[in-house]
DNA sequence: GATGAATGAGTATTCATTCAT
DNA sequence: TATGAATGAATACTCATTCAT
């Protein structure tokens, strides 16, 4: 391993330690709460040391969005690949996947949405958005394309897949906010897997043909 | 008409004319990056006089919420109680209603779903908290009620009506939030009412009994 | 006096108190070791309320310059207006004239100077840099006037009049600047006084023909 | 050549690469707006190497002075040392040599006029300080000599020959700061040449008896 | 000697909130 | 009631300087 080679590891060791501490302390206190130094405590640096990795705040917080858009990428063009699946059975998988996903990192998730609906995401850098912009787009036409599938095997109704793809993840991210939302004001038990069982399971009845 | 009941109309005249301002402000700006001097400006009062009648930023912005979620459940509550509707007509007069809560104030009810994922729920006041929980609790309930009739009917799928109340209501935030933000990632135009309404057909195709 | 002109005398008068005060600490500290803390911290206000006043700390300190700039230009103007003088009196007016900016406000004098080499001047609005060129400009216009009156009487040498008036604004921030430079460097008298007059001397016998 | 020699050399050389690098840096930003890695990404070294031949930030900038005060001593001197002139051959030298001063590294000569009115100086090491306060101190001494050459001559004005040359070194650097800062706030032509031309012409003027 | 990653003190500026009038 | 001037705590970000390698 040459000496590059090893500086590039550091630094990307020391990336993902301020993203841990980022998630943590984002989670906790939501965007605006969260200060620089908390985070920089939390992921036991100096706040000048978050700035050599992160231009600024806005650029941290987008990046775990980006993490587990990286994630929900790799999982639908999985899905999607898969050899010798019927539209059925990548309907189901995609499913799987999406449990994933969340499960991968429920609290960023949230953020990812909140990130969504908010005004940071008119602020971002060019650059970093168009990356967000890029791989949203990618995973939507996957899943899309699992729709198309079955449009085309005549078995799901004939919708225009986007639309399917865009119903499917808004189903996805609305069961998933509103469920935490109704947690926290009714001090409800978290019955969200429930919800999102019965959810995909009206979502599949919806979508197949009689 | 007494002194009293006149002066509490001109309270509620000013509360109004300031929810307003902020509705505006809100929906321009953000939370974030609207300032309660804008507020004020367009409000044409001062600074001060904001604080007579709400007891901060965050109450402030919470009580747009409230005003969106009481016509919601003035609507849900109207369709529940309308005589001799059967379920799948109930469930269409419910779909209508969603419509309708969209229109009254589209920018609103995206900024209570913002409300709903972030740091400023934590912060309310129990009172107005208490106001939203039961606002929240009372509509899905009422929605709920919906489905209990058509599932007694034996026309809907056996399920928990709570569950399907939240699924209902995640759908219709979940479209709403995802292409509200697909329109500003992607600069798409907006295609919000075809979506919903396809996502209000499956859900339908999905929750009758075949 | 109506209420809108106490108001406005009110205002004026905290805006020379937050003058005073930076006065103070700028040449105690110099612009950038001096904080607005400490400006604030003089005037006996909050650092909020410095920036009710100015905005920002560039802005302020610019403005103690425009002050004596306007000092400045009313004594030169009123040198110049004077009836029935002839260019040598004119001469020996405005040698006096300069002797009284200095003993208006030595320390901002000096900060001027600092100003108008440094990197602030570059970053100033453009409206308050409007003024303070407006200001500049006319100055060392009705200066040149005076030398153009001594040229057109035949008792100065013929040279273009705004480059006499360049030289003669010159050696006197010269002296001032290098004079105080001086004392602190060598820690020497201020013998500033004495170097002025010789100064004035010396660039009169030059100006006069023979 | 020794080896203790050799490394004094390569030290000195570094010291040089440094001092070239800050001069442009400095120049083009100004003392405050120039960071120390700016610097040295110039001189195309690391930080920490700048402290290993200067004390700060400071000192470097100081030391930038000292060059152009060691050229203007080696000089002035030199004018004096000149045998077989007459007092006027050595003003005319005298000007001469303020014009190379001048061409020999302009940017800098402003930035010590600028470091003469400034916070920096106050802060400066002891021996830093000593070494210009001597270096000034014997500058303006040998322009003083030259005075005192015309003076016992008696062809120049009987004054003290310090404060001539004194006030030969304010009109100096004056013109040069004030066309200089003219030319910023007018965005006039940079006429500094002749300026300075009529300027040590009116000096002389003043300065001869008749 | 040279490096450059890490530091953390330092600061201009903002803005929700208060309170004397 | 209404005002709006004043507050002052809060914070993102910078950058001179250090020190382990």
């Amino acid at each position: 391993m040459g000496i590059q080679e090893r500086k590039e590891r550091e630094k990307e060791r020391r990336r993902q330690q301020i993203i841990v501490a980022a998630k943590r302390v984002f989670s906790e206190k939501g965007f605006n709460k969260a200060t620089m130094e908390d985070i920089a405590h939390e992921a036991e640096l100096s706040p000048g040391t978050l700035y050599l990795y992160f231009k600024n705040k806005e650029e941290l917080y987008a990046s775990l969005s980006l993490r587990i858009l990286q994630y929900l990428h790799i999982r639908v063009e999985h899905v999607n690949k898969e050899e010798g699946l019927g539209a059925e059975q990548k309907l189901d998988a995609l499913i799987e996947a999406m449990y994933d996903v969340y499960a991968f990192d429920p609290l960023i998730l949230i953020n990812m949405f909140h990130l969504q609906s908010s005004e940071t995401l008119k602020n971002l850098s060019p650059q970093l958005m168009s990356e967000i912009e890029e791989l949203s787009r990618k995973s939507i036409n996957a899943i899309a394309a699992v729709f198309q599938c079955g449009i085309d095997g005549g078995i799901f109704i004939d919708r225009h897949p986007v639309a399917l793809a865009d119903i499917f993840w808004s189903l996805f991210s609305g069961v998933i906010l509103w469920t935490t939302s109704k947690k926290i004001i009714n001090e409800e038990k978290d019955y969200l897997r429930d919800t999102l069982k019965i959810a995909f399971e009206m979502f599949s009845r919806g979508l197949y043909k009689h």
